[in-house]
DNA sequence: TTGCCTGCAAAGTATTTGCATAACA
DNA sequence: TGTTATGCAAATACTTTGCAGGCAA
């Protein structure tokens, strides 16, 4: 992960602003609370992680307010929702334009992002072979991170 | 979809019921049931729709029956499950050793079926450059399907 | 017969909604 | 001050589990 450039967060925060404003939305403590904790994070969260964070800051924010909030900041554009068929939804900062695909774990859980132009171009000719508008994709590989990888080699000596 | 071959959902059958003598389980009556309807359908079932299906031939066969046979489905390997961020899963009988992908319509909901050799060699590829061992993947290019963009230009006219 | 299965209903998990109250602009 | 948000709790959607009684081998 670690995809976001110094000052990116800031920008999204800004948009996330921004968007509120344009709709006459109140920036509250709880969404600038949440936007912090989404916006500046490295990796790929729950609803559930993220409502452990706020309640170890000692904030109390309702599991409403949390959804709530997160659809909000997916529709200002600056948060992208992920379904990696867990059972539950993660989200991460949207970064820049550039799309990225996702590398899962299967033993530990991790998530890491890659992008390929190749990749990226082949897609919508794929689509388009077989008739179909692509609009957007999703690719996840998933498999055994580096880490698990070192881990098992390690239990197998 | 139809990518079954003639025979190809009475040789996924025939695996099932071995799956199961091998196993020492018995091939009960909703279990032939519900297999006949996921091995031999053209469509990414859900478990509403096949339990629909079972009712609507006068079968009555419990919910949790229903998920406990696609497990055995899907544990004999004749059956492959999917997520397809719908916020249900859907399950369709597996087609040989060929791995496909989908496409999947945004307007109307059907998913249609891919592959691509030059795409299957890619991904393992990309996982290694990243350190990661890749096991299985997931590919979905989300989008129009052509009856839908048909239906969008007489929209226009 | 013996073990596994079945249906029903209750529990579980992740997420959404309704409503009275509270906070923002 | 007038919206709109918030927290709580109840509701929802899909899936899983527990249990008493019922089939398959």
């Amino acid at each position: 992960m670690a995809h976001l450039a110094r000052g990116e967060g800031d920008a999204l925060l800004d948009r996330f602003r921004r968007h509120l404003r344009d709709h006459r939305l109140p920036f509250t403590r709880q969404r600038a609370l949440l936007a912090e904790i989404v916006l500046f994070s490295e990796e790929h969260l729950s609803a559930e992680v993220i409502a452990r964070k706020l309640a170890d800051k000692g904030e109390r924010v309702g599991t409403a307010t949390v959804y709530r909030t997160l659809d909000l900041l997916v529709l200002s554009g600056v948060v992208r929702l992920h379904d990696f068929g867990e059972g539950f939804r993660r989200y991460e900062p949207m970064a820049g334009p550039a799309d990225h695909e996702h590398l899962v774990c299967l033993r530990c859980g991790a998530v890491e992002e890659f992008s390929n132009d190749r990749l990226a171009r082949m897609l919508p000719v794929l689509a388009d072979e077989h008739h179909f508008q692509h609009q957007r994709h999703r690719v996840e590989i998933f498999g055994l991170c580096h880490a698990c990888q070192q881990r098992d080699l390690k239990g197998l000596r």
